[in-house]
DNA sequence: GAACCGTGGAC
DNA sequence: TGTCCAAGGTT
């Protein structure tokens, strides 16, 4: 069952939405710029994560990092650093990998031709779709979070989140309503609504522009739409973590290459459930460790994708310099360059408070 | 196609 | 407190 549009009711649909846009659009830093580089990296940091968190990462990392070249030339491991916090870490990498391929397959120019943006790591149809209209103003669709709600509740499709026949109808839409020029804004203006107006919870259907268009407004189903996908069920998880300092240096941990959290640096931990009755002995010992107290100096709740984690830190101590991998000391006044696991981080911050 | 990948904030 | 969610991409 797909949506048919008259050409009428698509230019009715562009202007409506592009004058609302236009009018009450958020001032937002990576909106002051054309630049794709700039651009691409918002896109790339606001992947489900939220527009008020991104704009002081975005800040840092353009300061640090202000064009192509100058990311191609960094080391991962400083990407990384000014990435921490932020999760999903494989962006990070996917950015710096791109910026290689940039600077040997496009003469350190970002690509404006689709199919060659496709091809950089970490760039999807969203992305592509994103950087190309907005940069370039290219007429090229997309389709989001926000964009797939827009359309679910506009349009009254039924099909769940993640499904491949609302796949291809959200796609379908998106590319039959992208106008030939301005679809930048455009395809700002759709993400903008459903950021700001057509929120998943209690949306403001009073101040919608659309909402004389809205088919699931007329239904009474926009509180249901669109049909969310199933989650997994998320799991308890304890953890110890250990806190070394020496010569005004913590030890840390450098996860392996791959996997989760790939490549960061963490305070060394064990699950409880898995440690048994020596608890954190076994890693304090590898390391020459010996605990200070038994009980724990900060407790630290956090959650990580379907884990509930909750952390206690131990104080321990080692008369031990130079220690084996995976085990790594750095000073405590370069914290805030290292690529620290966001639980890390918040184990460092409540010791210091 | 489903699972995986992080974090902080709203409610 | 638990749950849901936020400008996705990769495997």
């Amino acid at each position: 069952m797909s949506t048919t549009l008259a050409s009428a009711e698509i230019r009715a649909f562009q202007r409506e939405l592009i004058a609302w846009f236009a009018r009450v659009k958020r001032d937002l830093p990576w909106r002051r710029t054309r630049d794709p580089y700039a651009i691409w990296i918002s896109e790339a940091m606001l992947q489900q994560t939220r527009v008020e968190t991104v704009i002081d990462y975005w800040r840092r990392f353009l300061a640090r990092f202000p064009n192509a070249a100058a990311l191609a030339d960094a080391r991962e491991e400083d990407v990384l650093g000014s990435w921490s916090g932020l999760g999903y870490y494989r962006r990070a990498r996917n950015l710096h990998a791109a910026a290689l391929a940039i600077r040997e397959r496009h003469g350190g120019v970002f690509p404006r031709d689709p199919e060659l943006v496709r091809e950089l790591p970490g760039i999807g149809r969203y992305t592509a779709g994103a950087v190309l209209s907005i940069a370039f103003d290219a007429p090229e669709p997309l389709v989001d979070g926000n964009v797939a709600r827009v359309f679910a509740r506009l349009f009254e499709l039924e099909a769940p989140l993640g499904s491949k026949e609302l796949e291809r109808e959200l796609w379908s839409l998106a590319e039959r309503l992208v106008p030939a020029r301005g679809a930048g804004d455009w395809n700002q203006a759709l993400m903008e609504l459903g950021a700001t107006l057509c929120a998943p919870k209690k949306p403001r259907c009073d101040a919608c522009p659309l909402a004389r268009r809205c088919r699931a407004l007329a239904a009474g189903s926009v509180e249901t739409l669109p049909r969310p996908k199933a989650r997994r069920a998320s799991v308890e998880v304890e953890l110890e973590v250990l806190c070394v300092e020496r010569d005004g240096a913590w030890l840390f941990v450098r996860r392996p290459s791959d996997g989760r959290m790939a490549g960061m640096l963490e305070l060394p931990t064990i699950e409880v459930a898995a440690a048994g009755r020596e608890r954190l002995h076994p890693i304090a010992h590898a390391a020459g460790v010996e605990l200070r107290a038994s009980e724990p100096l900060v407790q630290v709740r956090h959650t990580i994708t379907h884990h509930r984690i909750r952390a206690q830190a131990f104080v321990g101590r080692t008369a031990r310099r130079a220690l084996p991998e995976p085990y790594e000391w750095h000073a405590s006044s370069r914290l805030g360059e290292l690529p620290l696991t966001g639980l890390t981080k918040k184990v460092l911050r409540a010791l210091r408070s």
